[in-house]
This record gives C-alpha cells, structure tokens and sequence, in this order.
DNA sequence: ATTTTTCATTCCTGATTATGAATAAGTCAA
DNA sequence: TTGACTTATTCATAATCAGGAATGAAAAAT
C-alpha cells in the first residue's frame, strides 16, 4: 500500500478530492444541534463528537462570534441562533420547486407506504430535494441533502434517461464504477442497458445496486427546465416483488397532480 | 513590537481567540448565497469572495460532498440545497421564542417606524434573536444573529440589569472594555451607574456607544426563566431627542402583549 | 470551608492544509 | 472543425492550524 512512500495528502472518495476538514466539522456540529435539540456544552460536544477540547473551544469560538451559536442561558451549553434559520430561508425560497412537488411525494408515500423521494443530478450523484420517508420500522432512511450514485439507482437513471446521449457519456466519464455490491451496474454498457431495458419496461427500476437490501422504483420528473425524479424505495423484503405494483401507483399520482410523464423517455441523442 | 520574537498566532478581536479559518468560510459562503440567491461557479465564488480557484475548489468540494450544495443545472454553478432548511427548522422548532414575541417586535417597529429587536445575553454580548427593520432609507440595518457589546447597549444593560449584581461581575471581568467611540463606558462603575440612572429613568438608553450615530431604548423582556431584552433604534437625529416617546410606546407595547415589566428592574444581589 | 470534580482556556509545535502556478477540460464563435 | 476563451483540477510547498498537556476558573460534594 501506499507506493508512493510519502504522507499522502488528506483524501476521500473516488474522485481524490481533498476535503477541508474544519469546514466538515462546522457542518456535523449543526447536524449534532439538529439530532440533539438541546443546548450542549464545549465538553459535552468534545466528548460526543470525538474532538479534542482545545479544538472544540476554537472551532465553537469562530461560529459564536460569527452570530451563529449562543448560550441561551449562562453556562448552560451553546445552541444555534435562528440566523441558519433565517438564510436558509432567504436561500430556499429564491429557488423554489413547486409546492405540487411536496404534494406529490407526501401522496406517493402514503399511498405506498415506502420512504419516497425526489432527486436531481449534480455531479455524478442524485441528490434527493424533497423526502418522504416511510412509517415501517424498517425502512429507507433517507434524508434531504442524502445522494446516491447517478447510475447506480432507480432515481438517478430516470435522471439520466431524460439528457441526450452525449451529455450522458460526459457523466460516464466521471464515474469510477466502483463495486458497491454484487448487482452495482460496473460499466457504461450495463447502465444504458438498464436504460433501455426502463424504457420498454415503462419504469426504472434497482435492486441494492449501491445501498444492500434495497429495492427502487423511479419515474422521471421534468419540471420546467429541470430534469428531476420520483423515486420509491425500501427493503426487498418488502419491495421487490412489488415494484411493478408501485411504478403504477406512481404513474397515477403523477396524472392525479399533472405531472404525467410524456411517452418515450430516452432521448438517443 | 512582538517582543517575543516568534511569529504570532492567528487571533482575533479583543478575546485573543482563535479563528478557524474554513468555518468561517462556509458562513461567509452560506451569506454570500443568501445575498446571491442564485447559482454560483467556482469563478465567481472565488472572484466575489476574494479566495483562491483552488481553495474554493476544496472548499466547495467538501461542502458538495455533505449534501449541502449542489448544481441546480449541470456546470451551471453551485447552490445551497434545502438540507440547510430542514436542519435549521429542526433547530429552530426545538428551542422556540414564544409566537408573542414575534408579535410584539412587529408591533414596536410599526408603531415607532425603527429597527427593532430582542437581545439575550451571550458571553459579554448581546444578540439579536429577532429583528424588524425599519423601512426608512437611512435605518439601522440589524440582523437576527448580529451581536453587540452587553455593556455598551441600550439592548445589552437591560438584559444586565436583570441579573443579581454577582452575575454582572463575573460578566465584567471578562469585558476588555475597549473604547468604540467618544460615549463608550470605559469601566465598570460607569456601566453600573447607566443601569441605576435607567432603574430611574424608566428605560435603558444609549447614544453611540458602539456604533456611530446609533440611539437606542430597551426595555428588559423576561420570559419564562430567561433574561431577554426589547431594543429600538435609528440614527441619532431621528431618535435621540424621541427616546422618551419611544419608551412610553415600548411600555404600552408590552402591557398588550401581557408582557409588562415588574417593577424595580436591577436586583441588588 | 475545604476538597474534589468538572469545565473552560492558553500555549507551543508537529501535522495538515491553503495556495500560486501549471495543466486539463470544457464552451463558444466562426 | 479550429482556435480563443473560460472554467475546473492537480500538485508541491510555504503558511497555518489542530491537538496534547498544563493551567485557571467554576461548580459540586464533603
């Protein structure tokens, strides 16, 4: 390992790219307030968050004197202030999706029952905007912000289906095919085959293609000049032999709110 | 100079904190998109915010790989995805201000055409946990999160004086005392004596202790167990010589909302 | 009061990362 | 297509910071 011999620069993922740390943390101490819900003290978070204190004490020092952590009661711990409130506000409602988008996916997901969600492309990934998740103890744990590999699941297909073929080999191109799992489509063959194979099946469709136990259904979802998907998902136990089932309840919920798909889907160039 | 010789490690403001560089730039890039509210590249990130092509490729790069941003349309520049939303509404929701609040500052910025605010007590700050600008061109433009010397503002001493004179000690020791301007008080006996001149007077008050120009009235605001405070204020020739009718509709404000004050404000221990 | 425990803060240096410059990739116009 | 231009990505190293350990301050227990 490591023939190179030298430290290696700090790393992650397939792409190599090199992660800020610090930039990291101040995002998993928010997703620690959001999980917590209570104030917690530099200790508290040190020992929680595997940080050393001296760490701690600078990092929450930056953000408090940035107006984004108080103490909102005297050596009672830190908190968020509402100011992540208030941008993130401003942020999302200068790029809305529609208001029919959420009605959607609530309706797909109690009419199915499964954790449901809408995803659009960035990258070499689907990135769910809107999420659903079902009510079963076993479910789809998924969350807004999660993503997926773009040619490794149901959402990310239909995604991929609706762009020209060569703006689909620009993606490829990007993709390191890494093996997920024994059924993780490993070249570009495989995944335009599942395309065509969605186009006459009428659905996209996976099966623990990148998460295990997992089994999708996925339509295309163009809105406006946005290429987006609907995906269904949960464990295949549950899902799999059921997926024809649930692609039609989806077909008639996107008619029921106006969003019916037109006929073919993959456009070939 | 530097008579220690060695090179200086980096701090910041009066507390010789030190900041972490990357976290405040995932803020400063959360508020660059929220002044934005639209889709950035790399370039323009980098030119707009004064940073490196390749510090903001790993910046941004990072924060992508969280979910936190991502491209609403292929190489057409980043966004913040609404991942931001759900987190601070789940934090927002856990620790609420009571809806009367939200009420109450609306009124006050009605009735008196300033900027209006509640503060709490944060180190040896006060900040601003919901703000009403006023809709004059020439306004005090403040922001939920913005934050302000406890001893230099009208908002700050009207928290303090809720305290037992204890608690305002160990909040004094910490304080740098540092000159902002011609009216700032440079000591504590100075400080203690603006609180007993508004137990007096009625209301606390301020005249450009911090920030140039700037007059202001607070009134304390207890709420449940916690200290909060009610400020307005503007520029100093609109509202310095109007601060006593200020005060009155502030009083009559909070007898509306069932929130008047007790009487003798400043406890003496 | 005194001791014990916990929590916050400072300091210094090895380890990590930010950055300029070079290169690659992509886009647009003709 | 070609060429001009813009944007994205890689890399080596100077600059900066993260973290261990010690100290100080406060709270809790005795």
């Amino acid at each position: 390992m490591n023939p190179g011999g030298g430290r290696t620069p700090h790393r992650h993922g397939a792409t190599g790219q090199m992660q800020v740390k610090q930039a990291a943390n101040v995002l998993e101490l928010l997703e620690y307030f959001a999980e917590r819900r209570r104030p917690a003290t530099l200790a508290e978070i040190s020992d929680d968050l595997g940080w050393p204190r001296s760490s701690t004490f600078n990092l929450v020092g930056t953000i408090v004197e940035r107006g984004y952590l108080y103490e909102p009661r005297p050596r009672a711990g830190y908190y968020p202030t509402p100011r992540w409130l208030t941008l993130a506000l401003t942020v999302a409602e200068a790029e809305p999706l529609p208001g029919v988008v959420d009605d959607l996916v609530a309706d797909v997901a109690a009419a199915t029952g499964e954790t449901t969600a809408v995803g659009t492309l960035t990258g070499i990934h689907a990135l769910f905007l809107v999420v659903a998740e079902s009510r079963h103890q076993v479910r789809y744990h998924a969350r807004v912000g999660d993503r997926v590999p773009v040619h490794a699941s149901s959402a990310g297909r239909a995604i991929l289906a609706q762009y020209p073929a060569a703006s689909r080999e620009a993606i490829y191109r990007r993709v390191a095919f890494e093996r997920f799992s024994d059924t993780t489509p490993l070249g570009v063959e495989n995944v335009e085959r599942a395309l065509l194979e969605a186009e006459e099946r009428g659905y996209h469709q996976s099966d623990s293609e990148y998460i295990a136990d997992l089994a999708g259904v996925a339509l295309p979802l163009p809105l406006g000049d946005r290429r987006l998907s609907i995906v269904v998902a949960g464990p295949t136990s549950r899902c799999l032999a059921r997926r024809p089932e649930t692609a039609a309840i989806l077909k008639a919920a996107l008619s029921r709110h106006g969003l019916a798909e037109p006929g073919p889907q993959a456009q070939s160039r």
